[in-house]
DNA sequence: GTGCTATGATTGATCGGCGA
DNA sequence: CTCGCCGATCAATCATAGCA
C-alpha cells in the first residue's frame, strides 16, 4: 500500500452526523424491528422524510447499523433497552404470530 | 427483495432485550476472485476485496462512458488488458450501472420533496 | 495537539430472483 | 440448465467528527 492512496480524496467523504431527530427515528425503527431490520423502499422513504435525510442515507445507516450491531451486540444492549422500552408493544421480540400492525398513516 | 429471515436462536433466551436473530448470523462466502499472477499461488481465493488500481479504474470508466454494457468479447479484452478476471470486470460494470442510477435518482428530488400540506 | 472511538460513505463482491 | 442483469445487502475500509 503505500502510495497511490493519495487520491484527491473525493470531497464526498465529507460527512456530518445526522441530526438527533434523524437518529431517533432510525433507531426507533431499527429496534422496533430488531427481528428483521430491513425496511422496504416505502419505509425507507418514510424514514428519510421524518429524519430529513435521503433514502440512500437511510439505506447506508441500516447497512452500517446491522453490521455493527451484530459485530458488537453487547455494545448496543443499552440502546436496545432504551428504544425497546419506548416502543414496548411493537413487533420486536419473540413475536412469531406478528400482529397486523400497520400504522401507515393514510395521508 | 432480500432476506426474509426471522428465526431466533434456539438457546440464549435469558436476555430479554436482544436475542440472536437470523439476520445477525448471516455470513457471506469468501470472494472467489481466484486472483492469479500477482502474489502467492494461482487460483487461491483472495478472501479479501480486490483493490483496483487507479489505472484500472480509469480504463474501466473510460469504457463505461463508451457503452454501459459489455459484450463477452469486449469483456475478455478489457479483463486481459487490465489483468483482471472477467467476473471482476463484469461486476464492476454492474456496480457502476447501479451507481449511475443512484446518482440520477439523488440529483433529482432530494431538494424538493414536494410536500404539500405537510 | 494527540489518541481513540463513533459514524457516514464508498465499493468489490455475494445472494436470490428473473428473463433470455 | 447456464449466464448476465438487477436490486439489495454484506463486509471491509476510508476519512472525518466527536470526545477525553
Amino acid at each position: 500500500v503505500m502510495i497511490l492512496r493519495s487520491r484527491f480524496l473525493d470531497a464526498r467523504r465529507k460527512r456530518r452526523n445526522f441530526s438527533k431527530q434523524a437518529t431517533e427515528v432510525l433507531n426507533e425503527y431499527f429496534y422496533s424491528h430488531l427481528s428483521n431490520p430491513y425496511p422496504s423502499e416505502e419505509a425507507k422513504e418514510e424514514l428519510a422524510k421524518k429524519g430529513g435525510i435521503t433514502v440512500s442515507q437511510v439505506s447506508n445507516w441500516f447497512g452500517n447499523k446491522r453490521i455493527r450491531y451484530k459485530k458488537n451486540m453487547g455494545k448496543f444492549q443499552e440502546e436496545a433497552n432504551i428504544y425497546a422500552a419506548r416502543s414496548a408493544g411493537d413487533a420486536a421480540q419473540g413475536n412469531q404470530g406478528s400482529s397486523p400492525c400497520t400504522p401507515s398513516s393514510a395521508s | 427483495a432480500g432476506h426474509r429471515e426471522n428465526a431466533r436462536s434456539p438457546s440464549t433466551e435469558t436476555s430479554p432485550a436482544a436475542q440472536t436473530f437470523d439476520w445477525m448470523k448471516v455470513k457471506r462466502n469468501p470472494p472467489k476472485t481466484g486472483k492469479a499472477g500477482e502474489y502467492g499461488f494461482v487460483g487461491q481465493p483472495n478472501t479479501v476485496r480486490t483493490n483496483f488500481t487507479t489505472k484500472q479504474l480509469t480504463e474501466l470508466e473510460k469504457e463505461f462512458h463508451f457503452n454501459k454494457y459489455l459484450t463477452r468479447a469486449r469483456r475478455v479484452e478489457i479483463a486481459a488488458s487490465l489483468q483482471l478476471n472477467e467476473t471482476q470486470v463484469k461486476i464492476w460494470f454492474q456496480n457502476r450501472r447501479m451507481k449511475q442510477k443512484k446518482r440520477e435518482k439523488e440529483g433529482l428530488l432530494p431538494i424538493s420533496p414536494a410536500t404539500p400540506t405537510g
